[in-house]
RNA sequence: GCCUCCAUAGCUCAGCUGGAUAGAGCAACGGUUUUCUAAACCGUGGGUCACAGGUUCGAAUCCUGUUGGGGGUACCA
C-alpha cells in the first residue's frame, strides 16, 4: 500500500469516525503541495465540509488531528483555508529513497499481459521524408516505449505506401526524364533520386495544364486531360494488371527509396517489428464487405457502390467500395485493421496518424465497431497536429519542406559547434566526438518535438535555429553529464552503506518527493498517449536537481554519511533522467 | 453550410480527473565561478488565460454562444 493509498484510507475512516458519515473514497482529493506552505500532501478539505456541517478550517482541524495519530509518517499538519497540508516525515522519504528509487529496477513495471500494436512512420515510397514525419516517427516510438515500460508487449509496425498513383508519377517522370539516373551515378540517397522525379513529374505536369488552358480548356479539363497524368494513370493499371517491366521498374525505385529509409530511420533510432505494405493489403477488405451487406450494416446503391449510413451517428453516408467493385482508402484499412488482429491478436491497437484523418478513423473504427468486431474497442487513434512552416503547409510536390535527413544533419552540426565553442571534448575521441554531436544535436530536435502535446499544431521556423539552453534536450543531458561526472569523482557506485541523516534540506526532499511521482507521470504518460508529460517531468527534475547541486556541496563534505547519501540522490537521479529520456527516445552522455 | 481541433506573457510552451497569489524557457535587464562541468544557478520586468454568459463554496480547466485560426466533408491516400 502506498502512502497515498493509506492516507485515503485513513481519510475514509476519519470521516466515519468523526463524521458518522459513510463515504467512498473517491470523495477526496490529495494533491502536491504548492512550494510556498509547508507540507508535501495536501488534502482538499471543500468536498468534505457537505459532510462535515463544518467550516473547511475546522474539517481540515478534524482531518489533521486523525490522520496525524493514525498515519505514522505524517509529524504534523497545518490548515490554510479548505486546505491541509500534511508534513510527511523526512525519515520516510529517506527510507523511500533508499529502498525504491536507489534500485536500478524502479520504473520497470510489471508484465502486464497486455498485447499493444503501435503502427506509425507509414511513409509513401515517392519522397523522402519530412519534418512531419518526424514527428510522426517520434510521436510513435515514444508511445511505444512508455507501453512497454508500463510492462505492455508492444509490436511497432510500419504500414508502407507502395502503391498508387502517386508511386506512378515518380516512375514515369524517372522513365522520361531520369536518364537512368541511379543513386550511384548521381550520389543521391535513394529516397532523395525518387523524390526529385516526384516534384518533376509535378512542374512537368503543370507545364502540360498550363498549355491545355492556353487553348482553351477548363482548369478541370486540364488536369484530367494532360498527357503526363493519363500516363500515369495507364502505368497504374499496367501495375495492377501484373505487367513486367513496370513492376521491375516499381520494385527497383522501391529498393532506393527503403535504402535511403532505412538510414534516416537509423539515424533517428527508430524500429519496427512488422512491416505491413499496401502492395500486399490493397485488396483486401472485400471479404469485409461482404459481411457486412450480409449483416445488413452496409448497403448498395443501384450502380453497384456499396455504402454504410451512418447519419444516425452524425456522420454522412460513407462509401465503403466502389461502383466497378474497386476498393477504396477505407476498403483497405477494413481489410488490414482484420489482417493485424489475425496476425497478432493484441488488445489495443494505435494508429499513429496526423489530425487530417480524424474523420476517416472515427468512421473506420464505428465501422468495425458496428460489424461486431469484439477487437474494436481496442482501436485508438492518435491523432496529432500538423508541423507547420511560416509560410504555411509543407507540401512535398512543391518542393516547401524540411527535408528529415537536412534538418538532422544541421542539427549535429550545430550541435558541434557549440560544443566546441565550449571547448568540452577534451581528450574525446574523434568516434566520441561524433557520437556526442549526434546525440545532443537528436536530442535537441526529439526533445523540440515532443514536449509539446500531440494534438498540438506545432510552428518550426527554419531560420530560428532549435534551442540548446533551457527547457531543451542538451538541458536534460547536461544535468546528467554533470551527475555522472560527480559519481565518477566520487567512485560512488550505489553500494555504499549510509543511514538518515537526521534532517533533509528542502530541496534535497523536493527532489526524493519528484522522484517519487515517476511512476505516476509514467502511467498517466500511457494513459494520455503523450510523451508530452515524460518530457516536461524530466526537465523539472533536471532543473531541480541543478539547483541542488548550486545549493548543496557534495564532494567538498566531510560528513562521509552525508555525502554518500547525496551521491545515491544524485545517482538516483541520474537514472530516472536516463530512463525518462530513453522513452524519448534521446540518449543522455556521461560527459559533454 | 455541416463536423472537428485549437486560442494562456513579445515569442515557444506547461498547467493532472475544477482548488490556494496562473508557471517555465527564449528574448530584455541585473547578479553568481581563486570551479563537485556557467549548455548551470539566483533575481527584475512582462498576463483582461480570445470574448460574453452560465454551473459551482471555488473556473484557464466544465456547459452554451460569439470571434479568430487549422483540418475534414462521400468513389484521393
Amino acid at each position: 500500500m502506498t502512502l497515498e493509498q493509506k492516507i485515503l484510507f485513513h481519510l475514509s475512516e476519519a470521516v466515519k469516525t468523526i463524521y458518522q458519515s459513510t463515504t467512498e473514497t473517491n470523495q477526496f482529493n490529495l494533491q502536491e503541495t504548492r512550494k510556498e506552505f509547508e507540507g508535501q500532501i495536501t488534502v482538499v478539505t471543500f468536498p468534505i465540509t457537505r459532510i462535515s456541517k463544518k467550516s473547511p478550517e475546522q474539517t481540515g482541524e478534524d482531518l489533521g488531528n486523525y490522520l496525524k495519530a493514525n498515519v505514522d509518517e505524517i509529524i504534523s499538519f497545518n490548515v490554510i483555508k479548505g486546505f491541509l497540508n500534511l508534513v510527511i516525515s523526512d525519515e520516510y522519504w529517506f527510507q523511500q529513497l533508499k529502498n525504491e528509487y536507489l534500485n536500478p529496477n524502479y520504473g520497470i513495471m510489471p508484465t502486464s499481459g497486455k498485447k499493444v500494436m503501435v503502427e506509425y512512420s507509414s511513409p509513401n515510397t515517392n519522397k523522402p521524408l519530412h519534418l512531419g514525419h518526424i514527428r510522426n516517427n517520434l510521436l510513435g516510438y515514444s508511445v511505444a516505449e512508455i507501453l512497454a515500460a508500463n510492462g505492455n508487449e508492444v509490436i511497432k509496425t510500419n504500414l508502407v505506401n507502395d502503391r498508387g498513383i502517386h508511386i506512378c508519377k515518380s516512375m514515369l517522370a524517372w522513365q522520361k526524364f531520369g536518364n537512368g539516373e541511379t543513386p550511384e551515378s548521381s550520389g543521391l540517397k535513394g529516397d532523395h533520386l525518387v523524390g526529385k522525379y516526384y516534384v518533376i513529374f509535378d512542374k512537368e505536369y503543370k507545364k502540360q495544364q498550363d498549355e491545355l488552358k492556353a487553348k482553351g480548356q477548363s482548369e478541370e479539363e486540364a488536369k484530367k486531360n494532360a498527357a503526363l497524368i493519363q500516363e500515369a494513370q495507364q502505368m497504374l493499371q499496367a501495375w495492377e494488371a501484373g505487367d513486367e517491366a513496370v513492376i521491375t521498374l516499381w520494385k527497383t525505385m522501391n529498393s532506393w527509396v527503403y535504402a535511403g529509409f532505412e538510414q534516416t530511420y537509423s539515424k533517428l533510432g527508430v524500429d519496427f517489428q512488422k512491416f505491413y505494405y499496401e502492395s500486399d493489403t490493397y485488396l483486401l477488405g472485400k471479404d469485409i464487405i461482404d459481411e457486412g451487406l450480409s449483416k445488413g450494416i452496409f448497403f448498395k446503391k443501384p450502380d453497384g457502390s456499396v455504402w454504410i449510413d451512418l447519419t444516425t451517428e452524425g456522420l454522412d453516408e460513407k462509401l465503403v467500395l466502389r461502383a466497378d467493385g474497386t476498393s477504396v482508402y477505407i476498403t483497405q484499412d477494413l481489410g488490414t485493421a482484420q489482417l493485424k488482429y489475425n496476425d497478432f491478436g493484441m488488445e489495443e491497437s494505435i494508429y499513429v496518424v496526423g489530425n487530417e484523418q480524424d474523420y476517416h478513423f472515427k468512421v473506420l473504427f464505428l465501422i468495425l465497431e458496428k460489424l461486431g468486431k469484439s477487437w474494436a474497442k481496442g482501436l485508438y487513434h492518435l491523432s496529432y497536429g500538423m508541423v507547420d512552416l511560416p509560410t504555411g503547409k509543407m507540401k512535398s510536390r512543391e518542393g516547401t519542406v524540411v527535408d528529415a535527413d537536412d534538418l538532422i544533419d544541421e542539427m549535429v552540426a550545430t550541435a558541434k559547434q557549440r560544443t566546441e565553442e565550449l571547448g568540452k571534448v577534451d581528450g574525446f575521441s574523434e568516434e566520441e566526438k561524433a557520437n556526442l554531436y549526434q546525440m545532443i544535436g537528436l536530442g535537441a530536435l526529439k526533445y523540440f518535438l515532443l514536449k509539446v502535446e500531440p494534438k498540438k499544431r506545432l510552428l518550426f521556423d527554419p531560420n530560428e535555429s532549435i534551442d540548446f539552453q533551457g527547457n531543451t534536450g542538451p538541458f536534460v543531458q547536461y544535468t546528467h553529464a554533470r551527475i555522472c561526472s560527480v559519481l565518477a569523482k566520487a567512485a560512488f557506485n550505489g553500494n555504499e552503506q549510509f543511514n538518515f541523516p537526521g534532517q533533509l534540506s528542502d530541496t534535497e526532499r523536493d527532489l526524493i518527493v519528484m522522484l517519487s511521482q515517476y511512476l505516476q507521470i509514467l502511467q498517466n504518460a500511457a494513459k494520455e498517449h503523450s510523451p508530452a508529460l515524460v518530457a516536461n517531468y524530466v526537465y523539472e527534475l533536471s532543473k531541480l536537481y541543478n539547483k541542488f547541486y548550486h545549493e548543496e556541496p557534495i564532494l567538498k563534505l566531510e560528513d562521509e554519511n552525508l555525502k554518500t547519501f547525496r551521491l545515491a540522490l544524485s545517482k538516483s537521479t541520474a537514472a530516472v533522467i536516463n530512463k525518462a529520456m530513453a522513452l524519448l527516445g534521446i540518449l543522455v552522455p556521461e560527459r559533454m
